[in-house]
Formats: C-alpha cells, sequence, structure tokens
RNA sequence: GGGGACAUAGCCAAGCGGUAAGGCAGGAGACUGCAAAUCUCCCAUCCCCCGGUUCGAAUCCGGGUGUCCCCUCCA
C-alpha cells in the first residue's frame, strides 16, 4: 500500500517517495511571535502534528522542524507601542505559542530555529544569490531578481504576465529601487533606533522569506522531503522560498509543497487583519482541547473549515462518545482479567481499514470512521457491563479493540485522561452527593417521587447527573 | 481583472467508473415511577444545474451557476 500525498506544485496526489527510503525531513513555516495564536494556526499545527504522527506511525522516522519568525515589522511595531524590545515581544509570544499548542496534544518539533540566531547563514545565501546574479544590492537592501529565476511562479501556477496584468497599479507606486516590480527584498537596511544586524551590505535585517530558506538548508540540508504551510502562505510566500532556494543551490527545495485550508467565520477566512478570529486561549476556557482537535481532523485537511457553534457542539457531543471508548480499559480491564497497561496486539484489519484511509492525502475523516466505530463497540459493552448484562464478545478480543482504539487515536492525537478524582467546583463531596443519593432512593422506595425528583433536579442544576441502574445510582459531573 | 480550489441529507463529512462511509442532530422501540444515560432499528432512488462519453457516473469530458482562497500582512 502506498502514501500519496497532494503537491501543491503539480496539483495531484504523489505516491510518496522520500528522497532517503524510511526518512523524513519536514519543515512546516511557524508564527510570526508578534501576538496569540488563533483557531486558524491551531488547525495548522494540529494538520501537520497529525501528519507527522502518522508519518511515525507508518514506520517512518521524521525530522520535524518548525521556525520562529522573531523579526518583523509587526514584531517591532508591537514593542514600540509598549516601549518594549523586539524580542522581549518575540518572546513574549513564543512562550504564549507553547503554551496554548501544547495543550491541543501538538507533538514539539524536534528543533525550532529563529530567524535572530540564523543571521550569518542568511548573509550567506544572499551573498551567493548575489554573486550568482539572481539578487543585487541597492543602497542598503539586497533585492531578488524574480526576472533572473525562470521559474517564478511554479508554485503558485502564475506567469508574471498575469501578476503584471492583475497587480496594476498596485505594484507601479511602490518604491524604486527595485528593478522590477516583482522583486522582494532579501535584506532591509536599518532605519535608525531598530534593531540590526552587521552585513556586507551595512546595518540592517532580512525580510520577510529569506530566513525560511536559510534555516531549513541550515537544519535540514538542501531538498526537504515535505514542505507544510497554511494555505495563504503559497504566494507570495512559499513561492520566494523556492525561489530563494533553488536559485542558490540549483537543487529543489522540496519534493512534496502541502497546504491547509483556512478557518472560516460566517464564511470568511479568519484572520488578523480581518479580526474575526478566537484565540487558542478564548477558545480553550471553554471548550476542551480534544474537541478542538476533533473538529479539525473531521474535516479533510486541504478544504476550508467553518467554525461555527454547531460545528463545536458536534464535535463535543462526538468527543464524548470517543472519550468512553478510550476510558474502557481503564474502566473495565480489571473486571475482564486483564491489565490495561498490558500489550496486546492491534486488530490488523482494522488497522489496515485505517491506513487505507490515511494513505490517501491524510484522509483524517475516513481514519475517524474507523476510530468511531471501534468507540461505540466498547461504549455498547461498556453499558452491558455497567448494568450487569451479559457481554457477548471475548474478554480477548474487547482487549484488543481497546488497544487499537487506543492506538489508532493517538495517531491523530486523541487521547482521554481518566477522570480527575472527586474534585468538586460546586462545593458538593462525593459523600454529600451519596447521602443526596440515599435519600432520593429512599424516597422512591416510599413513591415519593416529587420528592425524588426535586432531589434529581437539585443535583442537575448543580451539575451533578444522575443515573439510575438496577439496584443503584451513580452519578457524573459536567 | 488574473491565478487556484471547492459544490454530497437539517448540519459536518468520506467517496476518485460498478450502484451513497462516519459524526452530529432527528424519529420509533427497549429500559425507567417519570426522566437522563445506554441499547436496537430508521433517517439522501440520489450527490448544484445542463449537455456528452460509457453496459454503467456523485465519480470522466464540455458548458453554466454559486462559494471560498491567493494576487497586500497572514496558518
Amino acid at each position: 500500500m502506498t502514501l500519496t500525498i497532494y503537491n501543491t506544485q503539480t496539483r495531484q496526489k504523489e505516491p510518496f517517495k522520500p528522497t532517503v527510503p524510511g526518512e523524513v525531513k519536514m519543515y512546516c513555516c511557524g508564527v510570526t511571535v508578534y501576538d496569540d495564536c488563533h483557531l486558524g494556526h491551531a488547525r495548522s499545527y494540529i494538520v501537520w502534528d497529525t501528519v507527522r504522527r502518522y508519518l511515525l506511525w507508518r514506520g517512518y522516522n521524521v525530522r520535524y522542524v518548525q521556525n520562529f519568525t522573531d523579526i518583523d515589522d509587526k514584531i517591532l511595531n508591537r514593542a514600540k507601542e509598549q516601549g518594549r524590545t523586539m524580542s522581549e515581544v518575540s518572546q513574549e509570544y513564543i512562550d504564549a505559542y507553547f503554551r496554548d499548542i501544547r495543550q491541543l496534544n501538538v507533538k514539539d518539533a524536534d528543533e525550532y530555529p529563529r530567524v535572530t540566531e540564523h543571521i550569518e547563514e542568511i548573509c550567506d545565501l544572499i551573498q551567493r544569490l548575489i554573486d550568482k546574479g539572481i539578487a543585487y544590492p541597492a543602497n542598503g537592501d539586497v533585492y531578488y531578481s524574480v526576472q533572473a529565476f525562470p521559474s517564478y511562479g511554479k508554485l503558485s501556477g502564475r506567469t508574471e504576465e498575469q501578476m503584471q496584468s492583475g497587480a496594476s497599479g498596485r505594484v507601479a507606486a511602490e518604491d524604486t529601487k527595485k528593478r522590477h516590480p516583482f522583486d522582494f527584498a532579501l535584506w532591509k537596511r536599518a532605519k535608525p533606533g531598530e534593531p540590526s544586524w552587521d552585513s556586507p551590505w551595512g546595518k540592517g535585517r532580512p525580510g520577510w522569506h529569506i530566513e525560511c530558506s536559510a534555516m531549513i538548508r541550515r537544519v535540514l540540508g538542501d531538498t526537504i522531503d515535505i514542505h507544510g504551510g497554511g494555505g495563504d502562505l503559497v504566494f507570495p510566500h512559499h513561492e520566494n522560498e523556492i525561489a530563494q532556494s533553488e536559485g542558490a543551490t540549483g537543487k529543489p527545495l522540496a519534493k512534496y509543497w502541502t497546504h491547509n485550508g483556512m478557518v472560516r467565520v460566517n464564511g470568511e477566512k479568519m484572520s488578523k487583519s480581518l479580526g474575526n478570529f478566537t484565540t487558542i486561549r478564548e477558545l480553550l476556557d471553554r471548550i476542551n482541547p480534544m474537541v478542538v482537535r476533533l473538529f479539525v481532523l473531521q474535516a479533510q485537511y486541504r478544504k476550508p473549515l467553518d467554525f461555527t457553534d454547531d460545528a463545536i457542539a458536534s464535535a463535543e457531543n462526538g468527543w464524548n462518545t470517543l472519550k468512553e471508548g478510550l476510558l474502557f480499559g481503564r474502566q473495565f480491564g480489571e473486571r475482564l482479567g486483564w491489565n490495561p497497561d498490558d500489550d496486546a496486539p492491534h486488530l490488523e484489519d482494522v488497522a489496515e481499514k485505517f491506513q487505507t484511509a490515511m494513505d490517501d492525502d491524510f484522509n483524517t475523516s475516513g481514519g475517524l470512521a474507523v476510530v468511531f466505530e471501534l468507540a461505540k463497540e466498547l461504549r455498547r459493552v461498556g453499558n452491558i457491563l455497567v448494568h450487569g448484562g451479559e457481554v457477548d464478545v471475548s474478554a480477548d478480543a474487547l482487549q484488543r479493540q481497546w488497544i487499537t482504539l487506543v492506538e489508532l487515536a493517538g495517531v491523530l492525537g486523541l487521547e482521554a485522561q481518566p477522570e480527575e478524582a472527586s474534585e468538586s467546583p460546586n462545593g458538593l463531596s462525593d459523600e454529600a452527593i451519596l447521602a443526596l443519593i440515599e435519600q432520593r432512593q429512599a424516597a422512591r422506595k416510599a413513591k415519593n417521587f416529587a420528592e425524588a425528583d426535586r432531589i434529581r433536579d437539585d443535583l442537575k442544576e448543580r451539575g451533578i447527573a444522575l443515573i439510575d441502574k438496577p439496584g443503584e445510582t451513580t452519578f457524573v459531573r459536567d
């Protein structure tokens, strides 16, 4: 069976063959650290995290690198506003990034290169481009000469003429140091009072796209296997990365270019400039991180994803089902005569079904269908066990189902934590609740249903739901 | 104006030439004193529209219509 990946550059799915068999070099564009991350970022990093987890599960050795862009006009502006240094601001949001993204069960990258730590590599790369006649200095700035790179536009599928006609008027007004309107800055001359670094062209700082080219080359080499990022980065960011890297090395930068779709709100892209974003921090105040993950993974990663209350509610309910399945082993394993921590072989046919789905360009929606079927079956059996009925499946089969579920859900980064023991935010201890249950049982026995219902409603209002079973009544906290 | 995608039930969503996965919501029944939870069953004769190719198309081709993304910072 072959894994296929949709390659933005060829606009089709291609069989995945890394340069070195079994080894995958993967790079994703990280965030520019000037503000909190929002749901759009969350989607992106959940998607690439899942791709990475899947490749690992498939047996690949994956080296995953994600950068922090910590030199940028926006960081600078924020620093000025707040009377702080650029590095103070960037460090704050790097910390915020980790705080948010780790909660979503996104694994840490193998490396997080930062622009400020790679100025030398950036200068080297720029010099190389100048030496090759692909870049030119102009009064303290350095520009990339788009016309010197004939295949410019190959990723986004545009030709120079098209861009000319499209951008008419918008480009002409730009500064005149450029030889061609589409040339872009590799190095920007320092303005007074701004942080700057020494370079052969004078004091200044790197332009926006060059850092990724330089850091990829430094950390992963000339050619990587998978380059990922948001769809909005295709042009100009990734197009320019290709121009810079391939212009300098003559080798392909990435074998597979992959891009995730945008998150939408009311039909519009969620973005900083539109101001319609929900930060991860706000989101996680009211939503379980796993719900966010499920919400993201239910959609195909390349398609737009609508952020609506309905979709979140749906994911919330779906997660409850999944969670019950994932906790099955912890809850019933011992009763069934097996230890939840013991290893057991997964169910081969189920794992294969999962793989078939995921092999098709990371079809997480199909993968989830497999996971849901396992979870629902375990929930069914769990319910029988709770009610003391006859289980029609062998303990061994259940163990293997559960092991398989935990493994496959884990590939998607979906993990359930066992409930925290009787924390009582509503002030009621387990003992107090049990006492009330006793009272209600007595009332029921006496056919005083008004009183029984009053107790039940009362608890309900305090976020405690009662579950009547033959012989006993248990409760769950919301 | 140019470039790129997408359009499947109330909602989300898979499907890639062989007769519509899965999730949510909904309906009926079981259980219950009544509920909740859970279980069982049901829930698109049809895949935006119009043509064409084919024994056969949601799936391929052509033409429409609609939505989104990019061309400016953006995951």
